[in-house]
DNA sequence: CATAGTGCCGGACACTGTGTCCGGAGCAAT
DNA sequence: ATTGCTCCGGACACAGTGTCCGGCACTATG
């Protein structure tokens, strides 16, 4: 929107864009342990350098700065499960595993700012429903690929798709989350797997 | 604006305690669609017919206030998965269909709670601590439970139970607590299924 | 070089909510 | 009649939010 004109300023710093610094300020804030809810406006225009009337000519409030930063993740753990496809081949499940390490790693980075996300959610209806909203992606996706598999013959039809898509996406994220807020990275392995195998015999190649 | 109505009064429904009182407000004004987060200390006081610093003699603050409803639930999830043990025999995995059944049940009972504690658990670290020393109990129970179905030789030797467990115990709160916000009670059936035949398939009897 | 425009600063404002404190009123036991 | 208890109601200081505005530095133009 606003200046395509860049202007030239003595703080090197200054330079980038002040919403590049106030994202950055944010997500640096985050990352040293505070909790989203107990940073005010103030703390986080201090850290970026700018005054607290400068952040709301850019932000209409923190819901708003945290849907961004939400945003400025690339890649999502959506994009990586779209990937995986059941094929029929007996390499499915192993698959799954390395698809699971993958989002396991992505959580990890992102960690600071999926907490604060489903911090807020929880409590603001407006972050809520943006976060829903990419979460019914998964769902819908989700359920899609095990409607495919019955239809194939290999999934059992008498699974209720949607229901267990929600069990699938809800439930691996709660645990996802709480896993790496938890654990320093040697218990990703069997976190991976565990996600991988519960979701393949426990849905996907339920017995009979 | 506030209740004159609602003064001081002989009424005998007063003589109950003023804690009492408070806490059945708070869960009424819940109940009513309110967000814990939004409900201010004036408001919850004056549901309650008593001064906004009569709530102060009695709770500390709001958090005290949460805990503190948490606990007037009698029945637990706990206390029925406890009744659930696998025998080995072949029902084993019906009988766990019906303990989510009552599960479920469970959840709708005290929904607008289980609510409240999952949204300030998001940002309190008082009401998180309290709550997550109860779903603790919950987790070791799970991972007791299937050692012993490995030591027994029914549930795979490679399997985490660590891990196995919260993914069970995690993934499941969060799934029963979106599925009960959201379903009018006509999915009960299918989610008390899908719940149960994945970890009985996906976990404790998960195929080679 | 002068000037107009823009973006940021910094401080003031009104408002909402929190937790504390205290004088006073009703009520019961003594 | 006195004491002790609990609740009322209103005041306080404090913190945070979102809005507004005068002033200043810088930049792009005439």
């Amino acid at each position: 929107m606003p200046s395509v004109t860049r202007r030239r300023s003595p703080d090197p710093a200054r330079r980038a864009s002040v919403e590049a610094q106030i994202l950055a300020a944010t997500e640096r804030l985050l990352r040293d342990g505070a909790s989203f809810t107990d940073l005010g406006v103030q703390r986080i225009a201090a850290e970026a350098g700018v005054a607290r009337s400068t952040f709301y000519t850019h932000f209409s409030d923190k819901s708003q700065l945290l849907m961004r930063l939400a945003n400025t993740m690339q890649t999502t753990a959506f994009d990586l499960v779209v990937r995986w496809q059941p094929t029929g081949q007996p390499d499915d499940p192993q698959r799954l595993i390395d698809v699971f390490r993958e989002v396991i790693k992505l959580y990890r980075q992102h960690a600071e700012v999926l907490k604060a996300v489903n911090e807020v959610s929880s409590y603001d209806a407006t972050v809520r429903q943006f976060w829903s909203s990419r979460l019914d992606r998964f769902l819908n996706r989700t359920a899609e690929v095990l409607v495919a598999e019955q239809e194939a013959g290999r999934t059992r039809a008498d699974i209720d798709a949607a229901t267990a898509a929600r069990l699938i996406v809800l439930g691996g994220d709660r645990f996802l989350a709480h896993h790496v807020a938890t654990d320093d990275g040697s218990g990703d392995e069997a976190a991976a797997r565990e996600l991988a195998l519960t979701w393949w015999h426990g849905v996907h190649r339920r017995p009979a």
